[in-house]
DNA sequence: GGACTGTCTTGACGTCCGTCGAATCAAACA
DNA sequence: TGTTTGATTCGACGGACGTCAAGACAGTCC
């Protein structure tokens, strides 16, 4: 199926605008919720929830693998799959320097979902 | 359920103030992930964050599963299973008046949820 | 170049998930 | 009471997911 108007990915909605109203205040078409249910998705892993919470609360913006996997009780392979997982997601971005790779979180992104979850403060609790 | 410092559950957050500071401010705890990536995985699929947003945008703030069922090509239990994922994730409550089933969303959750994904302004993009 | 360290990929295994049809339950109505 | 309509539960199937061990790859240091 070739598809002009080619699917949008996570990838390119790492910008400051947020790109579709929150799902509280209007329907959410299909194809959007086929794009943006994939990053909630990689979020809905406790592991990948703390890489996520580890990456984007780091000091210096980034993250070396070798100091992400000690903190977990898994194997190397496995945390780099959950790590793969979130930069298919779009969420992180990688970057090899020398030995180690670093991982660094994607902002606009998390905004991006934020931003989808927003309620209006009239909706009582 | 008496609750001694027993695993809360996504349920008991549906309060006005946030549970936890955001992610990208702070590491999030292993408990506190697990608690909190469920609701995340609940609405890591296109049918489910249709449905929640169908509900969370309703005018009255509800909304009747023969309403919800037809929007989708998918079987009525098929869509019962959902709404059982989101009601189970805590997104949502049911409330059946006579023949019909009514789902509505939990806005506390919600909240908390955007609020986790809150980022600073000062991180650029 | 060769050995070593750190990371990723591959292949495999068991489990969970999305979907459906059939059966069941709940309420309304004849 | 029996029938009808709406919603859920049950059982089953195929596919995706989380995990690991083993192997492959990229860089560094001797």
């Amino acid at each position: 199926m070739s598809k002009q108007a080619a699917v949008l990915t996570l990838t390119d909605l790492n910008t400051a605008q947020p790109c579709c109203p929150p799902i509280a205040q209007q329907r959410i078409p299909a194809e959007t919720a086929a794009m943006l249910a994939p990053a909630f998705k990689a979020l809905g892993d406790p592991v990948r929830l703390r890489l996520m919470s580890m990456i984007a609360s780091a000091p210096d913006g980034e993250m070396c693998v070798c100091d992400l996997t000690p903190a977990f009780q898994l194997s190397g392979p496995t945390i780099s799959h959950h790590l793969k997982t979130l930069r298919e997601a779009g969420l992180v971005d990688s970057d090899r320097r020398g030995t180690w790779v670093y991982y660094r979180a994607r902002p606009g992104i998390m905004r991006q979902l934020a931003a989808l979850l927003t309620i209006d403060a009239r909706s009582a609790l």
